[in-house]
DNA sequence: GTTAGAGTTATTGTACCCAATTTGCGGAAA
DNA sequence: TTTCCGCAAATTGGGTACAATAACTCTAAC
């Protein structure tokens, strides 16, 4: 009787696994996706397929060409810069928001989180791929909570589809251990502004955080070619 | 998404159809969108109207739930709300990098709008209704101008999205003559601010003018009911 | 050797079909 | 009267067939 939301359809567990093979960089950027070979692949016909790469298109995770169908994005420099842009206006205003109006529940699931994510390397992970994995989730985890204190649901939604970037792009930063200090004492800082409702400083330590994760995955690029 | 090469699909028109009368206000919010409606009035399938309303539900105009169809987004004071301090970050944003970027043709072109927007009462509209459209589309590409100043494309589609409310709610502003008086002044602030090169007073002002578009409507919003 | 053109193939876009789910109504029981 | 159950109508979701468009190849002419 109630107007509420309605389980998820078969359809959206299409649409989920396509985004994460595209997240993780398994089609490599620019290569056509043909829908009979997802069709196949996933045994399903091209219906539910479509309605995924149109939804992956409007994430900006492919893009579309009338009659000739989807190619995986192709993210250049410039494309990065301004995704990094865009990430440190909204999430700064985010944690600038949620200086203000936090709860005590999400400052202890910040609290735990930068501590995971400062004991990391203690907890002993079987391969590197799987602790830097680790790492990536946990960050997510740390700035979704500031995300969502922030209380603009419009806002959350916006980002979840700009930090849509492939993980390859994402990783970068969590492989050097001075990397990593750097971001759990930004971390630390941005938690700390929080606890104070600081929004001045949440706002600049965070765009801070976010401008040098860009600067290093830069570099990254640089070096590596 | 597209934006280069093909030629634009029948599905194409089918979704600015839809999405013009939606933005018009032609469906009452909260009214259910049946797909075999919609597929005898266009004359088509539901095939390409499906894809529209799955396009139009993830530009935000209506909310699908599984099994039960699309329903004609209702706006609550806390949408508008949300919307509106998104506007404010985004185009304050993008109001500041414009100050170090705009180009003399821009610069040209926001003149020649701001102008419009000032002698419009002289223009001698045949209905009350046409000048605010008239206004609205000046305003529109004003704030347009600037958005595609600041150089950045993925701020360009995410405020496309934001704005994309309907009319209903946009044209309230327009209808006094002295909220007019007073956006003038602040389109003539801004492009005083990008004509100098000041970031932070063409981010303040930008701000600034939409916190008061927004303040102006949530009031009329009260009085009307 | 290069290019223009026609025919062929591959792939997308749309129409239509049937299954699955939801909703509204009506009748029966408490 | 109210509530519950079940059936029926309406509508969406997914599959399939076919038309439309673009890409490709092969041939022929210059």
């Amino acid at each position: 009787m109630t107007v509420e939301p309605g389980q998820p359809t078969p359809a959206d567990a299409v649409y989920l696994r396509l985004r994460r093979r595209l997240i993780e960089g398994h089609y490599p950027p620019g290569s056509r996706l043909v829908e009979e070979r997802f069709a196949h692949d996933l045994g399903v016909s091209r219906t539910p397929i479509r309605q995924a790469l149109a939804r992956a298109a409007a994430a900006g995770l492919v893009q579309l060409f009338p009659n000739r169908g989807a190619v995986a994005r192709r993210f250049a420099l410039d494309d990065l810069l301004e995704i990094y842009e865009l990430r440190a206006v909204l999430e700064g205003h985010a944690a600038a928001r949620a200086a203000t109006q936090i709860d005590a529940q999400q400052l202890d699931a910040l609290e735990a989180t930068a501590s995971a994510l400062e004991q990391a390397p203690a907890h002993g992970f079987a391969s590197r791929t799987d602790e830097v994995h680790f790492l990536v989730a946990q960050s997510a985890h740390f700035h979704d909570t500031i995300i969502a204190a922030s209380g603009n649901q419009r806002l959350a939604a916006m980002l979840g589809n700009v930090v849509n970037v492939p993980l390859q792009f994402r990783s970068f930063y969590w492989y050097s251990a001075e990397e990593r200090r750097i971001s759990n004492f930004f971390h630390r800082s941005i938690l700390t502004a929080l606890r104070h409702g600081d929004a001045d400083r949440a706002r600049a330590m965070m765009q801070e955080h976010i401008y040098h994760g860009r600067d290093v995955l830069i570099q990254s690029l640089r070096e590596e070619g």
